[in-house]
Parts: structure tokens; C-alpha cells; sequence
DNA sequence: CTATAATATGACCTGCAGGTCATATGACCT
DNA sequence: AGGTCATATGACCTGCAGGTCATATTATAG
């Protein structure tokens, strides 16, 4: 956690200061970040920083603070369009809001995501401790699904959470990929060809990829 | 690829290197990776490294060449148990004999996976050129897998491809974090339960997480 | 045995990393 | 005003990175 120094100081500065970090990580993750290059970005001392922080670890856990409060605000003022939904549909409601707030706060996703996905194995267990929290959540909406009997009994709880995960994943990778490739990426975004590639994986997801008698109808 | 003077080296020689060079990047992938470290453990002068390889991203594409190399050599002598196996099937024999293969190398492809999943996607286009062989060979089977009438023809092949590299890397990785944690791989790798949840993830590949009529049954 | 070419070596270079610390600045109190 | 405490600063430290190069060793050929 930041020191106190850090939180006493105007919000202004701190943003000043985050915002380097963002790029910092966003451009190198956490491993190659280099605390004198945000230092240089964000016009501060050397020593300052340290008075701040206590490494860039730090920095980091502070910054998916940042993220876990602005998702919360985010999704405090979303709500469902419909209250009986199954878990599909919540599910993938939920991940195309994700992409949302994603568009909103591109950089700062795009770095958090990157250090989670790309370098969270090898790392201990603080970052471990943070992706738990969104395992669990998942845990607990799969297993309703369940006893609702929307999801194949014969799958059980965890890997379904696994399939899950890997999907939005997935999904997420092809968003940051693809979608930072773009010139305008809000456009690209809500594009009908995106959408409908977004709604095809939700497909496959759900019904898998071997032929049946269903067909693919788009869907919001 | 590496110079002259490496592949004229004594074949004991380039074998203790290279394991001192996979192990260095099973550990610390590529980026991270230690020049000094690798001249170290492998007992030779740093010098002597220069006049081997350009620097260690060479060092690293030729471990690549060897991965394929020893892959081609092992699945020369593996047939497919059945000559009209469906894409499903025959994908789900590959990804398994990959798994087997991956027990007789485990430091080599934790390491090639390692930096080919974790960087990438940061990396120059030497790296991408090499996923992208295996997505060419994907597409390919999936395409004659259409034409055949397996897949949902409501998927279109490259979204097809992407589920299914989506589903070998999501192995792959649970392969490479749950498996060497343990403490005899072999044995956890063909246990029951292991190969259970790669067969139900497939299942799940194939016909969706939804609840269906079809119940899972096991098969090899 | 000698001359020449190939290989091996490690001291040495520069650059940047993370981190420290004595000192300077300034805000606030009495 | 003087005194005190939080904050700010950048020169400086050590360590290791990637990379070079003059020199030493060894193999090859005539």
C-alpha cells in the first residue's frame, strides 16, 4: 500500500503520478517497468517516489485499486435490462459492460490485464490473491446456475469457472490486441462486425463448435 | 540463427549450452533472461557466447528450431488410432500426444511456451511468424472439417481457429501450472482425474456449457 | 616446424536498474 | 521571530545487464 505521504498529497499530483505509472506498465509491465522512467514521466524526484511507495509492486497494487473502485462506481449506475436472466445472458452482459469500462479507462486496463495475464504465474501471491476475488464471484453466480439447471450437470462447479475464465480471457486479449490496433477504437468497437464476433464466441461457448440442429441468430 | 562457429561445436558441447539456455528461459522467460547467467551455467566464456549466437533472442530461435525438430521426429512415429476420425477426435488425440510429448521435454516447452504465450505478443515478428505455422496448420483441418459438415457451420473457420487455439493454450497452461507442481508428472498427467478434466474440457469444446439432452460419458 | 586460420577467453566498457541519504524547502505553530 | 515537523530533492551507491576486443590457445596445412 502507498504511504501516507502519498495520500496527503493533492489529487492532482497523484493523478500526475498514476497516470505516469499507467503508461509505465501499460508500455513495459511490471517486470521491465522502470520506477526512474515514471519517475522522469511524472516530474517528480527520485527520492519523493520512494516517500511514496514502497517499490513499484506497490505502485502496481495501488493501481488495481484504482481499477477495482472505478468498476465498482462504473457498474453501480449499469443495470440489468432484465431482472430473470440466466446466466448466459448475465454473463455475457456483464463482459460486453467490462468492454465498456475498458473503452473509458483504455490504458489503465490495458495495463493492469497485461501484468495479470502475462505475468501473474511467476509472480507471488498478491497477485494471486487479487484474481481470486473475480474466481470467486464467478463460483458462486455458476453454482445458482446450476441448481437453476441452466449449465450441463455434467460439468461440474470449478471447470466450468475454468471454461468461463478462459473465455473472458480470451476475450479480453482479443480486445487488447485487436481492438488498441484500431484508429478509433469506441468505433471499432461497437462495429456490427465486432459485436457479432463477440456474440459468436458467447456462442460457442454455450452450444460448443460441433455441428447441431441450432443455427447462430445474432442476438444483443 | 546461430552462427557458424556454434554449429561446428561438438554435439555435447551445443547440448550442455542449450540446456543451460533452456533452463534460463523456463525460469525467467525471454526478456529477463541473463546473458551472464547462461554463459555461466554453461561453463563457457562470455566471449565464446558472441561467437556462437547474435545475442539471445537468437540463442532462444534456435531452441524454437529444436522444439519442432524433436516434435516432427516424435510424431513421425505416432498414427492415429483410426484413419476417419472426426476433427474433433483427431484434435483431441493431438493435443494429447502433445501433452506426452511435453512429459519427455518439460523444461524445453515450459520454456518455449513460456515466452511464446507470456511476451508474445510484445514481441517483433519473429516470434509471430512462428505461431503462426501452427495457426495455418489449424486452419486447414478445420476447413476440410467444414466441408465434411463437423463444425457448426454458423462459425465461420477463423473464429473456429480462435476457439481452438483458445482451448490448447488454456490446456497448455493448466498443463504447465498444475502439472509441474506435482511431484511425479508422469503419473499426475495420466491419472484418471487429469485425463477426466481434459476430456470433459473438450466435451465442453464441442458442445457448449449449456444444459443439453447429452450427457457427458468418458472416453479416451 | 612454422605459418595461418579458427576458436576461446575474461577483463573491460557503457548504460541503466533499484534504492539511499544528507541536505534544502516550506508550512504551521507559539 | 524562532523552532519543528512533513515534504522534496538529486547526487550518489551498488549491482548487473548486454556487448566488445586484444590476446591466448588450439587445429590445420604446407
Amino acid at each position: 500500500m502507498p504511504k501516507q505521504t502519498f495520500l496527503n498529497l493533492p489529487e492532482e499530483k497523484r493523478e500526475t503520478i498514476m497516470n505516469a505509472a499507467v503508461e509505465e506498465f501499460a508500455e513495459y509491465g511490471l517486470e521491465n517497468a522502470s520506477t526512474n522512467r515514471i519517475v522522469k514521466n511524472s516530474g517528480i524526484a527520485k527520492g519523493s517516489f520512494y516517500q511514496y511507495f514502497e517499490d513499484k509492486q506497490d505502485v502496481f497494487m495501488h493501481l488495481l485499486d484504482m481499477v477495482e473502485q472505478k468498476e465498482l462506481e462504473f457498474f453501480k449506475n449499469q443495470h440489468p435490462p432484465n431482472q430473470n436472466m440466466d446466466v448466459f445472458h448475465y454473463y455475457r452482459w456483464m463482459v460486453k459492460k467490462g468492454m465498456e469500462f475498458g473503452l473509458a479507462h483504455p490504458r489503465m486496463i490495458q495495463a493492469a490485464w497485461r501484468v495479470l495475464l502475462g505475468e501473474g504465474f511467476y509472480y507471488g501471491s498478491n497477485l494471486a490473491d487479487y484474481r481470486k476475488k473475480t474466481t470467486q464471484a464467478l463460483t458462486m453466480m455458476i453454482q445458482q446456475a446450476m441448481e437453476r439447471g441452466e449449465v450441463d450437470s455434467s460439468v461440474d462447479v470449478e471447470l466450468a469457472v475454468m471454461v468461463m475464465e478462459t473465455w473472458s480471457n480470451a476475450i479480453t486479449q482479443y480486445f487488447l490486441t485487436e481492438g488498441m490496433k484500431q484508429k478509433d477504437v469506441v468505433k471499432w468497437m461497437r462495429s456490427k462486425k465486432t459485436q457479432e464476433t463477440i456474440d459468436k464466441l458467447f456462442y460457442v461457448m454455450e452450444y460448443g463448435l460441433r455441428k447441431t440442429e441450432s443455427e447462430f441468430t445474432a442476438s444483443s
